[in-house]
DNA sequence: GTTTAGCACTTAACCCTATAGAGTGCTAAA
DNA sequence: TTTAGCACTCTATAGGGTTAAGTGCTAAAC
């Protein structure tokens, strides 16, 4: 649909204005070109891609800026081949490389990592089993009528939470709805457990103890931590440097969005594609406003049998589309591999 | 020093500052006076206060601004009695009043609340008692090779942390070094179990096994955290709005402050009165030029035997003094209160 | 001896205008 | 089909004039 020419104009329109920031003008344009015409024959090309909407003024006598359409051509078919340099690649194995304790340290460093690099702002998915099940739960007394409650799933997580009885606490009767507990919930997916502590276990929690409030609020609190999806963010501060003319409001919404992960992790959850790296720009992401001059690059990263995870970066419309995913990309990988590694040595027999 | 009418000047001056944000002039200054006096003669005071460096001027015929001295001076000796609205202290008791299940959602949930209320960042610091002991250290293995290290200390505090052990590992020793552990150390004030972690205990370790690494780096960041101040804050984002004209070098520096959460704790412990409310002035906080055009207000707040906390809040040096510091007393007070009653009814027989 | 009215002076902020520079679209020639 | 040339448009910048708010100083009034 568009000729060569045309191709390679828009993509260097798209090049030099998401470098410089600058409408672009025909008569540099020109010269930047890999092959020689006149800035004559460049503005009536440009003509042609603004008739077909790729790119638009900013007034009547400025240079050409590229549209939303015209960042969506270049990086569906103009984009040069990844490339990132061995220093980065470097850097991101580096930083993957320290010794961790915990998943979580790896997911949450890994967003900081990840900002840094773009320096835009980073997300981060925990790798995610379809169904994870609650393969035990325990209540252990530290005396003083505290007790610490701890819940292990079958992908190996463990959360816990300390807790103080009230004084009226029958301990006997505790040990009892612990064990009714472990009987009836030991296996279920963790899904299954939440929905059953609204609906029939309260009732079982009756036959043993007057009020099952205190206790199972624990117990739910518990439970609910293991199930929600872990969420990063890295590089917060980052979509300061870039929103340029500070437009107060829309920050206030980017940053509130920021700050509820419910939202957020359903954003990126509806936007990831099956494999590889995916681009969104602007009102593709979401129908919120506030997104509107923002790109979302999001890419999964595969740890076999361990889960898919999600790692994402929010930047300007106006970003170095070509380095941003080379980096993306680059870094599902070894992030991918460096998972793959922890798993194995922690998990396996 | 100054007299009955300069105080009367000086404050009239900083009220309305701190109000508008500009610069305040002869003129409309006389006609909010008090008394009765004519422009010419509040500039004849306005000369002398400028003489003694209390206001200054931006440019040679512009109207007077308060000095850092001149801010000193008011907050010592010209406030109004601390006003705060029912309404203010309303939202206070009724955000305060839901109810918490630990500690740090009060202390953290305070942080938000301060901040809303002043539309400045807050900063909330647990209450502390001065040597928390350890008293009791236990490893529950949970199958699978995996464990959960528990410590927990006197003042009532439970740390938990999930830990794979590697293949290697002999279970006999294991529970030899934690029965070493809890025979050499419960007891121990914190600190002092920090200092011998890196001192005789490493040694007494190698009896049991050969490495002692793993599983005393386990030990050590489960002591860590619990001995770690707990420190909250609010509003992070309200540093944008009053900071104007957005330095962004400045606002990079107090950013990276605010996430640093030692640097931020140590400011506050250096800044803090032993009771009361206490206001440091810009260059007053600290030697950093950063934040030079911030007040910050701190308070303690006070929980009997269970130790005191610290709240605070950081906003511009152009601030409405006598509200900020009304806020912050209030907030202290029913902070206590809620506090107090939580330890009774939790933690007393 | 204060206090005040009056006045000359200073500065920032605003608006208006002129001009330079970058870019465009169009036309006609190559 | 491409290019040179030209008239036109719009922004950004700098300069000039005016206004409004403020100051300091002096001399008169209280």
């Amino acid at each position: 649909m568009l000729t060569q020419r045309q191709n390679k104009i828009l993509q260097a329109i798209v090049r030099q204005y998401t470098a410089t920031g600058q409408p672009v003008g025909s008569k540099h344009l020109a010269e930047k070109l890999p092959f020689k015409v006149s800035s004559a024959t460049v503005r009536n090309e440009m003509g042609v891609l603004e008739e077909a909407g790729f790119v638009t003024k900013e007034h009547s006598s400025s240079g050409r800026v590229p549209s939303k359409k015209g960042y969506r051509y270049y990086v569906d078919h103009l984009l040069d081949p990844e490339v990132i340099t061995d220093n980065d690649l470097v850097v991101i194995q580096n930083s993957l490389g320290t010794s961790f304790q915990k998943i979580d340290e790896i997911i949450s460093h890994s967003a900081d990592i990840l900002s840094d690099l773009t320096s835009y702002t980073a997300f981060t998915l925990k790798p995610e089993q379809a169904d994870v099940r609650l393969s035990g739960f325990r209540v252990v007394p530290l005396g003083n009528r505290k007790v610490i409650a701890i819940l292990v799933t079958d992908s190996g997580d463990v959360e816990s939470q300390a807790f103080t009885l009230p004084r009226n606490y029958d301990t006997d009767a505790l040990q009892a709805v612990i064990r009714m507990i472990n009987d009836q919930l030991v296996g279920q997916p963790l899904a299954n457990v939440m929905r059953r502590l609204n609906d029939d276990i309260p009732l079982r929690v009756m036959h043993y103890m007057q009020s099952a409030d205190g206790f199972l609020d624990l117990f739910d609190s518990v439970v609910s931590r293991a199930a929600r999806e872990q969420f990063f963010v890295g590089g917060r501060l980052n979509l300061l440097d870039f929103s340029g003319k500070h437009d107060s409001v829309d920050l206030q919404t980017l940053y509130s969005l920021l700050d509820h992960n419910d939202q957020l992790s359903h954003l990126l959850d509806s936007n990831v594609s099956d494999d590889g790296v995916n681009v969104k720009i602007g009102s593709e992401i979401s129908k919120d406003k506030a997104l509107d001059n923002y790109s979302l690059i999001t890419a999964t990263y595969d740890v076999d049998q361990y889960g898919k995870g999600i790692i994402a970066v929010l930047g300007p419309t106006r970003m170095p589309y070509s380095r941003t995913i080379g980096l993306v990309n680059a870094f599902r990988q070894e992030l991918a591999k460096r998972l793959l590694n922890f798993y194995r040595h922690y998990y396996d027999s």
